[in-house]
DNA sequence: CTGTTAGCGCGTTCAT
DNA sequence: ATGAACGCGCTAACAG
């Protein structure tokens, strides 16, 4: 067992063996791998020439061990919504390729029946630092992470949290006036919205996005603020309500794609047009938004960036550099598509 | 720096630490941490006490080049659909989750430019195996790396594999058969099939399990067979087509869910009622395939279950078991929903 | 039951 | 420009 055919042993090379092979020691080999300046040319080749023949890969552990870094980076990702994840992450993998560096997933599905904390487990030595996706640790967890030096960039913070904490993020707020303006310039007046928790960062942020645009079209703020839990049922739910209303709002914006889908459903079963009737906006741009019918209007978020971003931060600190910029806030831009027309008729204030 | 507030280094204590303050061996440390059974129960509480009390986790990297091992397992994901993935990775996430392992996120996007594979560099001490999600590798660098004694499960294989080679899959053909069987029991007869790539397992499987049941039905083969690309284009574009026919089919079979909405925005726009005057049945059961209008009848795959599967034969792999069954195809369900119905007229052969 | 010792594979001074 | 020697933190024999 352990062997190949030729019998012998399959474990692979070690640092010891290339370096025999070329008859030089394992410092020399060393340096070569780690593209040193100081080794002689022909040196190199001549070591370089067993690496590949052999396939040589340096082990990660005894690197790590030597070197006390792993090339890892954890990512916490709550199961929430697949493809919002998934973009991140895709974004952030690919950053890390290009530094040889590697994502661990981490789900924190599980973490409540934990005695020691996923951050805990991950700072001691398993990655190099970490990519917090809408953590729910609180601030001053998060704090004390920090000042235990372990590097860490969070992406969509869940909470407020302190000015010294890294933040990758969307323009939630800018976005979300941007979609109710987009309504307004259409005649619209009477707007609902379906938020998500107003606890979340987000939300809140989405929200006052929203009553900025209203208040400076100098439209009353509106009741018709439903909240929705990012969940398609809720955007039905909440649709299933304000579409029974005597006076119906002729547009709505959706927190999220989800909850846009929802108010599709809804409108389509209470035989109420879109964007005719009704116009929608959503939040995310998710891949089907636009295979939709009527293809949705909504506000892209560059998650991929965001991923990509977040990288670039960790990077940084985890190179030592100052940081000086700990808030990133990438932009949102609004995709304009059929969902959304001028009002039928009272369209006056 | 590196030094928190009381002056002490924040490194984190080393086995060797908590055995000074317990005033034992490393030795006995090390036994307790790996819940050795030859411990006093004495001992083990007072140097459980100091491990609490210091947060003390082991250095992976060191532990992993002491016992040549490093709890991580590689996961290979081509990026394609984001939830099939997601679901996947879940699944799995989870299951290694309780082995204490994790998943090494693997994105095989640029693979192509890299002198040494992924393959070749994830098999050198970075991870103790891997799962390989739609591997693009052939059946020999498949066979090679198997053979060179590393652990891997392939799930949903792209092109059919030595016997020898675990896999993990869903069963594509019964699940074809299912779906078409539904439709004609609804008394379609004229029925076309939108596919995905011809040369891909999943597709070829679905493609003969169609087959199977229009030849059990004693339906005659149809020649309306599209090739797709799982893309949301495809379907719109075969659908355009194939509507626009002299005399159209009155079910579609679409090989996954994205080319089923395209089928849908094109009935849509043509003015073609589903299910009236076509019926659709899709593949996958993503999560919005319910939140559609019409709700679409489709073939669930258990992604999570084959992420958990696989998971549990790598397990059985590293662990040096035997393993007789290479082979484990989870079963697929027709989900039916209103996206079906009854042909509207000519019902008959 | 516990301590001593010897590596695991690699990076890194310090000499040369 | 290169080599010898030590240590990273931990596990695993082997003694006792």
């Amino acid at each position: 067992m352990n062997r190949n055919g030729n019998g012998r042993q399959t474990s692979r090379a070690t640092i010891r063996d290339i370096a025999e092979m070329a008859g030089v020691s394992i410092a020399t080999v060393s340096r070569v791998l780690n593209r040193r300046p100081d080794v002689a040319e022909e040196t190199r080749e001549l070591v370089m020439q067993y690496v590949r023949e052999q396939g040589y890969v340096a082990n990660p552990s005894a690197r790590g061990l030597a070197q006390q870094r792993t090339n890892l980076v954890a990512i916490t990702v709550p199961v929430v919504q697949a493809e919002y994840f998934n973009n991140i992450v895709a974004g952030a993998a690919e950053a890390l390729y290009e530094r040889d560096a590697r994502l661990v997933l981490c789900p924190t599905l599980h973490e409540h029946d934990r005695e020691v904390s996923l951050l805990e487990r991950v700072m001691h030595g398993t990655t190099d630092g970490a990519l917090l996706i809408l953590p729910s640790e609180s601030n001053e967890e998060l704090l004390r992470v920090r000042e235990n030096g372990f590097p860490f960039v969070v992406i969509d913070n869940t909470y407020p949290l302190d000015d010294a904490i890294p933040i990758v993020g969307a323009a939630h707020w800018s976005g979300a006036r941007l979609a109710t303006q987009h309504l307004l310039s259409l005649g619209h007046r009477h707007i609902a919205a379906v938020t998500g928790h107003h606890t979340w960062v987000a939300s809140s942020d989405r929200l006052a996005g929203f009553h900025t645009a209203l208040m400076q079209a100098d439209v009353a703020a509106t009741p018709l603020v439903y909240e929705g839990d990012f969940l398609v049922e809720s955007g039905y739910a909440a649709a299933r309500e304000f579409l029974s209303l005597p006076d119906p709002p002729t547009a709505v914006f959706a927190f999220n794609d989800n909850m846009a889908i929802g108010i599709l459903q809804a409108a389509r079963e209470m035989g109420v047009d879109i964007p005719g009737d009704l116009s929608l906006v959503g939040f995310d741009d998710v891949d089907i938004a636009k295979a939709l019918t009527p293809a949705l209007t909504t506000v892209r978020q560059p998650l991929e960036e965001m991923g990509r971003a977040a990288s670039s931060l960790l990077f940084r600190l985890l190179d030592g550099q100052r940081v000086e910029v700990t808030r990133i806030e990438l932009s949102t831009r609004l995709i304009v598509r059929a969902s959304t027309a001028p009002p039928r008729k009272r369209s006056g204030a």
